[in-house]
Order: C-alpha cells, then structure tokens, then sequence
DNA sequence: CTGAAAGCGCTTACAG
DNA sequence: CTGAAAGCGCTTACAG
C-alpha cells in the first residue's frame, strides 16, 4: 500500500506539503499543488481514513439510526442521507434497531457511537431516561428526524401528524361519513414510534370540529404495520355495526385494512372507505387514498443541517429554528374513498 | 474522553496490559483482568476505533453495496447483515448505488472501499472489466449476493434464476394457460440486474418443455419497477390478442401489471392471470401469487461466510463450494391466478 | 509557502 | 504473565 511518504518523495516535498495539498488547503502554491496531485496519481494513493481520523481528530463518520430499514419511509430517509452525507466527504454507519432490545441497548445505551461518530440522525425513536441521559454525555451534535423525544440541542425535522390525521378524518367526513373508525398504533410497540399518538388526536379533533364525539369502540390499537392493520380490522369488524370509513393511522396498516375487508367480503370503498398516511410507493398500485408525507425531504433537511453542524456552516433550515421543522402534507385522493351508501344505494 | 493510559493508571498496570485485558486475550491473569474491567467500568472507558484500527491494521468495518436500499429484496438483505456483522463486532459501510453514475464511479471505482474496509459484500451489481479490475485489486475478501458478475475468489449466494422462472411459468401452464406473456426488466436498467435475464430463460424453457413455441410479441422489456411493470402491461394489450396470463420478473413488476390491469378494466384472475418472483412484503395485501425467495437467508449466509474469511474460521456454508450457494425457492399460490376463462365461461 | 517534529491513541513484537 | 518501546499513517502547531 502506498503511504503519504511515497508521495511526499516522488513529489520531492514534505508529507506535511503533501497533507496539505490533497486536502486543498489554501496555504499550499500552485506548482507544488500540481506535482503532488501528479505523484498521488501516478501512485495511486489514497489517504488512511484511520490514521487521518485519528492525527485530525474527527471520525468522518455519521451514526444513523433508525428503527427498521425494512420499512418504508425509514429506507427513504436512509437512501437520501446516505447520497448527501457521502457527496459531504463523510461515511455513514448504519444502525437498525430493529424492535430489539439488545441492539437498543447497544447503541443507545452502550460505547457503539462513543469515538466513533461527529454526529448522529436518529429518526422516530423516543428515548427511555437513561438513553436520553446517555446521547446528551456524548455530547456530540445530531438531529432527530420525524417525532420522538426532544434531545436538548437537537434540531429536528417532521410533520404535524396531528394536522396530517385531521386532514384524512375531514376527508372522510367531507364525503358524509358519520360513523369514522381510526385504527392505529399500539404505544408498547416493539419499534416505539409515538406517531401514532398524535395522529389520533387529530382524528378526534376532526370528529369533535364536526360534532361527532369520539366512539371508543370505533377506535382501536394494534401494531403500526400491515398484520397490525389486519387484526384491527377484524376486531372493527366482530364488533358490529361497522364503521363506514376506517382511518388508518399510516398507510402500511390501511393495507392491512384493505385486506381484512377483502377477506369479510367487503368491497372498498362500495362498503367501507380507507385512508392512511404516508404516500407509501405502492399506495398507487392499491389506489390507496393517502395523505402523502416526503421522507426525502426529511432526510435532506436532516442532512443538510447536521453536515451544516459539523462543517461549522449551519445550513439555513434549521439557522434560526426555535421549534422543530414542520413540513407539508398533502391528502392524496384515489380509489379508497367515496361517500357512504345511503341506504337506497344500499338496497341495490 | 478517558484513554488507555487512564485506564492503566488506575489499574496499575501498563497500557499493553490493559489492551490485552480489554480484548480477551488469554495471556492476562484473571486477577489483572479484574482489575482492568473494573478501572475501565469506572472511567467509562472505551476504545478509540480509528486508533485501534490503526495499531492492528485492520479496519473492523465491511462494506455493503447494493444497488436500492429502498427495493424490499435490498432493504432486507442490509438489515439481515447489519444485525450479524455488529453482533460479530463489525461496523458496516454502506453504500447505495441508486442508479448514479457518480455514485457507481465512486464506489466502484475509486479509493471508496480502498484502505477502508477488511471486506465487502456486494448485492446484484454486475460490473464492468475496470470495476472488476479495481474490485479485485483491492485483494480483499468479499462476498456477492444474488446475480451479477462473478468475481474470482468471492463465493456467491443467490437462487436459481432460471428454475424459479420455470416454477412461475409451468404453474400458469398447468392451470391451462396457453397465451402466457412474460414482462421484465430492460437490460439498461440503470439498476443494471441481471436477473431478469435468467428468468427470461427460464420461462423460454418452460414454455418449450410444454410444446408452445415462445411468442416474441408476448415478450416485453421494461423497466425492473412497479411502473416498468405498468408499462409493459399497458403495451401488451395495445397489441390485440392479449394473453391470458401474464408472469412479471418480480413481484413490483407483477404489481404493475395488476394496476396496468385494473385501470384496463380487465379483472385479476378472471381475465387474466398474473404471476410473480419474490414474495415481496405486500404480495400478501394484493393477494399476489408468487414464487418466493428470501433475502433474509441470503444477507444471512453472505454475512455468515464474510465474517469466516474474515476471522479465518470459514463458515460451513460455502467451506467446500466450488460454484455459488443456491437457496430454495417455492410457490406460493394466492388469488392472482386461476385457469383460463373457456368460452362458455366467457361468454357469461 | 514549506518542513521538522511532535502527537493522535492504540497494538505488537520483543524481552524478561 | 507483564512492560518498555517502537510503530501504525496521518495532521497540526510551530518556526522559518
């Protein structure tokens, strides 16, 4: 392998000088520059990232966290962080929590980000005290994507989930739907996402604007992803009396939905209207109406502003952010949706 | 930050002894170990990696390169690795070609990977002869997963293409299709998979093997997607005689086929019967039938033979392979697929 | 604008 | 089983 002094003595100069020119510093003339750049050519060397990290002191690194890669708008994120942080000149680690406790242990609570990282992205992951206690000691700079818990310091960069989830119950209210079901999130989720929570608050917000009080048993808990979706259906379903519209708390449990009441035998949206949220990519391919949320953006903007921290040229976003960064939604309408059958269409 | 001259100090003992305590090696008496776990627990000690990887000239990290972290297949695989590579003690590096050239370039190309990482898994990306040149300059061990290009010394894991194209196609054979298109993916697909190529085959030879003769108009390339899929589906039925079942290189092509369908207002299967190959996460939500594979077990093993090379205890899978290991692949029946109307039943 | 020297925080022969 | 010393390959004041 070749090092920075096969450099430094083809191109008759110092490892210094060397140093200096590829890394573009101003203080290094034109003819040197040139001769060195000729000579790391020709020799084809690459700087050690372990030994410039450790003489510059700074890992070059970016941890991001997120809960499951799997998932869509989390890969999103990942996929748009992972182009910019790398444009940026820094290498992005991966870490996938998983739903596990061990790995939540290992990362939020162990040595895994500790000299290891300039800063840290961590989206939708409320934090326990301890693990709370722990990023803050790191005492590194980071930004937290989508809800979660605050990190003081943190910037942090999502949607109004309450107002998303006010948007999709208007929708079906607007259509004439009196009878709204929401099914969402359970808080003991193994991912922890707290989304959830404000997104019905919104749904009942809408209902009590349209002077329809929340019916407890239109509003059910189950897990924040397709089978989650499935079985709450269900459950809506045993209940009797169903709703005319089910408002799925993200669009991975709106399909599950849209399956459970395949499976009964119910036609969507001639029997029951769904809507979710997020703009999932195959929300198209199930005519899903949706109300749509960027996870590029979001990543971008986390991006942008933590490379901002780290490159000491805060990016504009978040310069002057008191509170968090909230971007638009917007209610997407396809197929899943129409007004209730009154009861002569119903009679067809 | 506490280093290891603190640790020592409070241990009473040297650094080298404390490096040795720390990493487990058996040349420490159980009493100096005490001691050094117990100052190093108290001043919270932990390692720094880049001087560690500096000093042991290891990297400790391996790279992952796929080609969409956001395709379900890739996203899948990461989160497979990611879990087994941080158990094994390993950092991952990952990178994300997303069909840009500059990404490609860097990645594939340049110093990227050089002096960076102790090995590389890398996910169906064929390359071009200077990208395999470079690749096998860098004299690291690595691992490919899926189709792609072969590189001398790397096992690859991955299914059999071909026969799991065979599986889809003689199941719509054996209900009694006789019209079967096929829809897949372009071979400058900026993904640049190969895969569809062997299933390409693999449905030529099915359909052979049952006496048809391949009908290069029921043949489409398009794009490796959900809208390549739509595409392709739409240009099969331009064409007059559209055939009665239609078998997808992928589930997200398959899907774009049922949408394609739908808004055709042809009826799934009724109409026309429809096939995949993956058993993506929502075949399920769209009733999709499939021939299913599994990431999981793939990422499994790749990560599982990379860390044997890399310790130097090889792992049983692919100990003695002379050509690539080859996951089972099985059919999965769903709604999406049914036998041919018969013109009794079509004229109902 | 450039170089000599110290230092980043570890690990590894080598010696005992 | 343990330590002193050299070395990993860079970067950074410092001096000129």
């Amino acid at each position: 392998m070749t090092r920075i002094d096969d450099v430094a003595r083809l191109a008759g100069v110092s490892t210094a000088t060397v140093s200096r020119a590829l890394r573009g510093l101003p203080t290094v003339s034109a003819a040197t520059r040139h001769r060195v750049l000729a000579a790391a050519e020709q020799l084809q060397y690459t700087v050690s990232p372990n030994a410039s990290r450790l003489a510059g002191g700074r890992t070059g690194t970016v941890a991001v966290v997120v809960p499951r890669i799997t998932r869509w708008f989390f890969g999103v994120v990942v996929e748009t962080v992972e182009d910019f942080l790398h444009r940026g000149g820094y290498d992005l680690l991966l870490h996938n929590l998983g739903g596990r406790e061990r790995t939540r242990q290992r990362v939020l609570r162990t040595a895994d980000l500790h000299k290891r990282v300039d800063g840290i992205i961590l989206a939708a992951t409320p934090l326990r005290a301890p693990e709370l206690a722990f990023l803050s000691a790191l005492d590194l700079p980071g930004v937290i994507v989508s809800s979660g818990t605050n990190v003081p310091g943190w910037p942090c960069v999502r949607i109004d989930d309450v107002a998303a989830a006010r948007t999709a119950t208007r929708h079906l209210l607007d259509l004439g739907h009196q009878r709204v079901a929401h099914i969402s999130g359970d808080p003991d989720d193994e991912l922890a996402f707290t989304a959830h929570l404000d997104r019905r608050r919104g749904y009942r917000e809408a209902l009590r604007s349209a002077g329809i009080r929340p019916d407890p048993s239109l509003d059910i808990e189950s897990r924040f992803d397709v089978d989650g979706g499935i079985r709450a259906t269900e459950e809506l379903l045993r209940r009797g009396d169903p709703p005319t519209a089910i408002f799925a708390a993200c669009d991975e449990m709106a399909m599950g939905a849209l399956t459970a009441l395949r499976d009964a035998g119910l036609r969507v949206p001639d029997d029951v209207s769904v809507i979710g949220i997020d703009n999932h990519y195959l929300a198209g391919v199930l005519g899903l109406t949706t109300v749509a949320q960027s996870p590029t953006d979001q990543g971008l903007i986390a991006a942008k502003t933590l490379l901002g921290a780290l490159t000491g040229r805060p990016a504009d976003p978040l310069r002057a952010a008191d509170g968090p960064v909230v971007l638009p939604t917007r209610l997407v309408v396809r197929e899943t949706t129409a007004p209730p059958r009154t009861p002569e269409s119903a009679a067809r």
